[in-house]
DNA sequence: TGGGTCCTCAAAAACGTTTACGAAAATCCG
DNA sequence: CGGATTTTCGTAAACGTTTTTGAGGACCCA
């Protein structure tokens, strides 16, 4: 192990030096620098993290707290994994590390939090799996750790956050779906308390109301963002006094279950139910037919964020400090089969 | 920030009597002991990393080095998230964070390596994406890094490893379709020097050769790990010479491709050509007819992971110093329709 | 009660780095 | 050429923790 110590003596120069040369700091002869940088180089010297962490107070590592043990998680989306390596690779062009911090489900996020900061691992946090009214925003404010969140809260703060356009593309979908003809429109959202579900409800309401069509909440159906959850799914919307010829879910991973119950039934997602996910993650472009749904690029998503949480460091640095970037981000939308005028079985026998 | 210092003036006692209690050693008093751990609670104090990294020289970090901006990391497939997590999970009841650490495909690997042990941010590796031939381990043995490798390599050493049964899977794949008939078997491999392709031709062979059939070099494949490879690969067994009726796939994400060629010509998998990939990942079983392939529960190799890693780094502090463990992982079958006797329309036609 | 032993704790060094401070050397100007 | 000024570098303290060393006190047995 090449310390800073081995190199000074190799070099013939004090440990201050060096560390001065290196570290791009004012008060060393341009000459003498490049030999250190050279040496280091030669020697393959690199800082400990630990020693400087210790002095600069600061870790240079950002930690990505993730809700773990949910099966959500376990399933078959590829949506963390895809930003949160956009994102590293990212932050590593920053000079930063990134932690990932697994707060299982059945913990208390805030002492979990509590714990987190107080063992002094990371500068700054990003939160996903906001709530409504996430506690976690203001412990972390007290605390004065440096974070943003991957989903709007209704929580009130300083801080900034990037979310996916929840509003926009729920307000989008019901507009197609009028267009298409559809009236009875139902609205499947996860039944946890994650803020999205109310920004996709709000821009439901919104949809309707410019559309002149009632709001219901007999078609606001919860259910398990899973695979069952689907299925479950299926059952309400089929089994429906009110016939809905169209549903909106909101947790894409539902989805296959749902072309599964329809399929139990002999029914298939456009023909009998026009199907539009949030977001048309990869597999669901697999099924028969394809689900409509909205597309994002992760890696954008991933080095936005990554920037984000950069320059809440650099600003508590007193570098620059601005007001927090807060960002809706946009998505677009991909057309496929399973989004239809109302259907011919269903629709007819509606009233039944 | 609440320090050792803080701690130590509140309860009247020394650091080190205070940092003794904290760790368990031996040398104090019950109640005094108990009387820390208490205060400790109350105000809420957790060590240090940083200044315990510093002075123990380790970090409790294993870092997880993943192959970044690579195409199939970002692709649809969900095996490393879900893997991590789980990992994590377990790592974190072991007391161990984990890292995760983007190695460019641009960059090189070795001085990638040689950083990030130079850095001391973590105690341990785990590797992925292992070459047959890697030189990183070979780089890793010599820098006195523990580690170990998901996914055998050909390089020698007394390292730990965790692979999944390429092998087995693969001659029971090649027993499964002769079973059904089938005697031109092609098998798809990526076009990239990664150990698991050499272990799935290995069972290939050894599938042929117990079946007694020869083995021709003609109907191995080699596409890119994406969807284009494998529309790609779609073309190369319907125009092949030998008109294979079944087709082995190596790299699961190739399948969506594969089924869009084969659609494109008005075929369909299972009717006319018998498809079964390696790991039947989620996405897989939405296609139609789902493909087959084996499963395995990726929360319980995450945490064999986590208590192998663990083992390595309790090993190193001379607690227990057996043999590395190595071992390979066993797959479950999962039967689909896209397996059938060889079909009606290509295989009788297959003279042409 | 005195000497020895064990138990408990305080003080200080060490981990590797950064940085404030001060000294030495070099440069400049009159 | 001498003093003032700037440039360049070495010294040492500090970050928070663990651990070694040694000292002090309590207890036991003779």
């Amino acid at each position: 192990m090449t310390g800073i110590r081995q190199l000074a003596d190799h070099l013939e120069l004090s440990i201050g030096t060096v560390s001065r040369a290196l570290n791009g700091r004012p008060g060393v002869h341009p000459a003498t620098r490049e030999r250190v940088l050279q040496a280091a180089r030669e020697l393959g010297y690199v800082a400990n993290q630990s020693g400087r962490s210790l002095r600069r107070g600061q870790t240079n590592t950002v930690g990505f707290v993730v809700e773990s043990g949910h099966p959500s998680n376990l399933g078959g989306d590829n949506f963390q994994f895809a930003t949160i390596d956009a994102m590293n690779l990212r932050l590593a062009e920053h000079g930063l590390d990134l932690a990932i911090l697994p707060c299982h489900s059945a913990d208390d996020p805030i002492s979990f939090l509590a714990r987190t900061v107080a063992r002094g691992v990371v500068d700054a946090l990003v939160l996903t799996a906001t709530r409504q009214q996430d506690k976690r925003i203001a412990f972390l404010t007290r605390s004065r750790m440096p974070f943003l969140t991957l989903g709007r809260s209704a929580t009130p703060g300083d801080y900034p956050w990037i979310d996916l356009d929840f509003f926009g593309v729920a307000q989008d979908s019901v507009a197609r779906l009028v267009a298409l003809g559809h009236r009875r429109i139902a609205l499947a959202l996860p039944n946890r308390d994650v803020a999205l579900a109310h920004h996709y409800l709000d821009g439901y309401r919104a949809g309707l109301a410019a559309a002149d069509l009632p709001f219901s909440s007999d078609l606001v159906l919860r259910v398990d963002s899973s695979e069952e959850g689907g299925v479950a799914l299926g059952g309400l919307i089929l089994d429906h006094p009110a016939a809905p010829t169209a549903v909106m879910v909101c947790s894409e991973v539902t989805v296959p279950g749902l072309y599964n119950h329809l399929a139990s039934r002999g029914l298939t997602a456009g023909r009998d139910l026009a199907v539009i996910a949030f977001r048309q993650s990869p597999p669901l472009r697999f099924l028969s037919p394809p689900a409509a749904g909205y597309d994002l690029s992760l890696r954008d998503l991933g080095h936005e964020l990554a920037d984000a949480v950069a320059d809440l460091l650099a600003a508590r640095q007193g570098h620059l400090s601005e007001r927090p970037r807060t960002r809706i981000w946009p998505m677009t939308f991909c057309d496929s089969p399973s989004l239809a005028p109302p259907g011919r079985k269903r629709g007819s026998s509606s009233s039944s």
